[in-house]
DNA sequence: GAAAAACTGTGACTTGAGTCATTTTCGTAA
DNA sequence: TTACGAAAATGACTCAAGTCACAGTTTTTC
């Protein structure tokens, strides 16, 4: 038997989910909560295995709800309600530690499926949620085309150093180099990418992935 | 009329999927290419609209032979088919550019489906691959929960200017303060989080997304 | 095989960065 | 009310970093 909380601010919205979750035997939900706040103290009170929780609420929204539920108890599992509108709020969700996202619009039976499939330990994410995401996601991880770094392979080498925060003292002994060399590419590389001190060379590393 | 280049070292899996392609006609495959190499010398001779491409080939993968096309032909669209396994690959395989996945056990409404959503400038990905990429996404852009950066709100600000590659001069004259403070709040930073330097403290900022 | 680019090194010089001691002001929590 | 941490400032000191000029060696490229 599944023990599921329901954060929903609509009643409407709420028994209707309520009664699509209960027609399934093993499904059972022994709380609701029309806030994020409401929903902290429903915690306390009740042994809870899934919370199914809207993002957008009246005092505490889901997002704050689910990073103070998820800190509390980090085993329980977060559904989010979602709409086609909520991508940029689904990402930070999903930071916070949600487990999956429903579409208001999904029929009972998708409903159901990812109740399981999060309980399993996977993760329910409906296909055009999905789709909104995922270009948000890599944007951030993409800047990094490592094209046109015009920089020989040693200048390379120092600049991945560099960008661990290593002194030029460490860089020549882990390249069995000289300072006063390390200095000198340093100074070329830096009139390369047009940068000023090595501070700058450390951030333009660690924003390229220069990591290898 | 759209027109496809299918790149896939199968011939059977290629005839296959050749054939529920054109069960919709409106989609036609005009080329077939057996690897990467071939697939580039294809799209030199006709004009292709959209590439349905193997990750796993001899000669050229389909992770390269994504990148080559996309810097020339920007605007061609890439469907990538992909088994449960090849969950790496297909981060990179995004970031390469490709605008959706097949998974190769979809049915032909499936496949039809992608192609078409693809070509609206959607992106179409298979919701249990999508379930498998985002977590794998979410490692990298999550690390920075926020939490426990022990700092003031000043030291905040003048840790996020450090992030930015500005000197000490540059962040007094921002934040109306003397350079010898700056100094002072600098020492303190990096004695709270235990770092050396400035430039190891710009990457802390930068890791972390101290940029608010 | 010659030219160009990359790699290495030295020494001298300038300056920005970081540490330390010490002081003052301000708000807030015990 | 007192005590404390955050914020701001000054001055003096040390040193790593960066620039510059010059030079030798090796590797790549045409």
């Amino acid at each position: 038997m599944i023990h599921i909380l329901l954060v929903e601010d609509q009643a409407l919205v709420r028994q209707g989910l309520k009664m699509m979750i209960e027609q399934d035997e093993q499904l059972q939900v022994i709380a609701e909560a029309e806030h994020g706040l409401e929903a902290l103290q429903k915690m306390e009170k009740h042994m809870i295995d899934l919370v199914i929780m809207d993002i957008r609420m009246p005092v505490m929204n889901g997002l704050e709800a689910t990073r103070k539920i998820k800190e509390q108890w980090p085993n329980v599992k977060i559904l989010i309600l979602t709409t086609f509108n909520d991508d940029e709020y689904a990402v930070q969700a999903l930071k916070d530690g949600a487990n999956g996202f429903l579409l208001k619009t999904a029929e009972q039976q998708k409903l159901i499926q990812a109740i399981y499939s999060c309980m399993r330990g996977g993760m329910a994410i409906h296909e055009d949620v999905a789709a909104k995401m995922l270009p948000r996601l890599l944007e951030k991880s993409k800047q990094a085309p490592t094209t046109n770094i015009p920089l020989t392979p040693r200048e390379l080498a120092i600049t991945k150093l560099v960008g661990e925060g290593k002194t030029n003292k460490e860089i020549a002994a882990v390249l069995h180099l000289s300072v006063g060399t390390v200095k000198n590419h340093i100074t070329q590389i830096l009139q390369k990418l047009d940068l000023r001190d090595r501070t700058q060379l450390a951030i333009y590393a660690v924003k390229h992935d220069i990591t290898s």
